[in-house]
DNA sequence: TACAATTAATTTGTATACAAATTAAAGGTG
DNA sequence: CACCTTTAATTTGTATACAAATTAATTGTA
């Protein structure tokens, strides 16, 4: 039986190794991602525009877990850097319209060797890869709910 | 027979939920440790401290993968709150020897019904919680074995 | 149709994160 | 012992992240 002070030990901790690798993995990307003038966020949304074209800051927030605050600015590297493009919406003042340029669909080329150079890194059987998937989804579906 | 273009689907990432996971669980601990204020990094050096009450820059580091040049603005915010001292070693004055304070273990105290909140709110069954701790540190290692 | 309420995006402020450069101290070697 | 190398921490620069405040546009309603 666990004592209620051995939960904050590092190692009784289930959040701790979540956090240490999202870091560790976002830091293994660091060098494939420079290749094609990306960050890893920025990766994470250009991945939303090889999906969906046309978009705005609302609904990216909204899939992918990001303020709109922190997109605002990520958006607009992006926009420099000739990926996408922001323009403000004619119908509804309020939206920005943000779609992906034919050099931002281009780059979904040179990315295409990515995920299997990272799944080398990561290692997983293929079960343990679906477990790994499976839990991750139930626990952010947890967490959102408990926000109710 | 997935093909090389699907897997760079954000429904097919895998790094993508953990990723998001480690955000959420973040923003959820937020309002519990403003409380005793910390910030969710801060917890953990704290709960680095409360296992081990001496240390320095790269020790810590070296136990929760932080670079230096995160460790010490973050340590010197911890020390103004009076949950550690900061002292330069006499011995080797290259090192910095941070200890805890009596302050600072009073707030494990504070911390000690943390765990069991979150716990609730990620909400997995035993063997489950079983399950992703070993993935997360089995696909930790695998990453950090990558490396060299 | 004025105007209050709502909504979308931006700005501001604070706190990570990490790479690269710098500083300062200690160790190793001819 | 001078000097080159290594090591530990700090500083600098860039990029997230998010809460809270702000701005600008639209919607709902009396």
């Amino acid at each position: 039986m666990e004592k209620e002070e051995d939960l904050l030990k590092l190692k009784n901790q289930i959040c701790f190794p979540i956090y240490l690798c999202s870091k560790e993995i976002t830091r293994k990307y660091t060098p494939w991602l420079e290749e094609i003038d990306l960050t890893y966020t920025q990766y994470i949304v250009m991945m939303y525009f090889w999906e969906k074209e046309k978009s705005n800051v609302k609904d990216i927030g909204k899939t992918l877990l990001l303020d709109s605050s922190t997109l605002t600015p990520l958006l607009k590297k992006l926009e420099n850097k000739g990926f996408i493009t922001r323009i403000r919406s004619k119908i509804d003042g309020r939206n920005l319209e943000v779609e992906i340029t034919e050099k931002g669909k281009k780059l979904k080329e040179k990315a295409k060797s990515i995920p299997k150079a990272m799944g080398k890194c990561i290692d997983l059987s293929n079960e343990e890869a679906i477990t790994l998937y499976s839990l991750m989804y139930k626990v952010l579906i947890n967490v959102e709910r408990s926000n109710q």
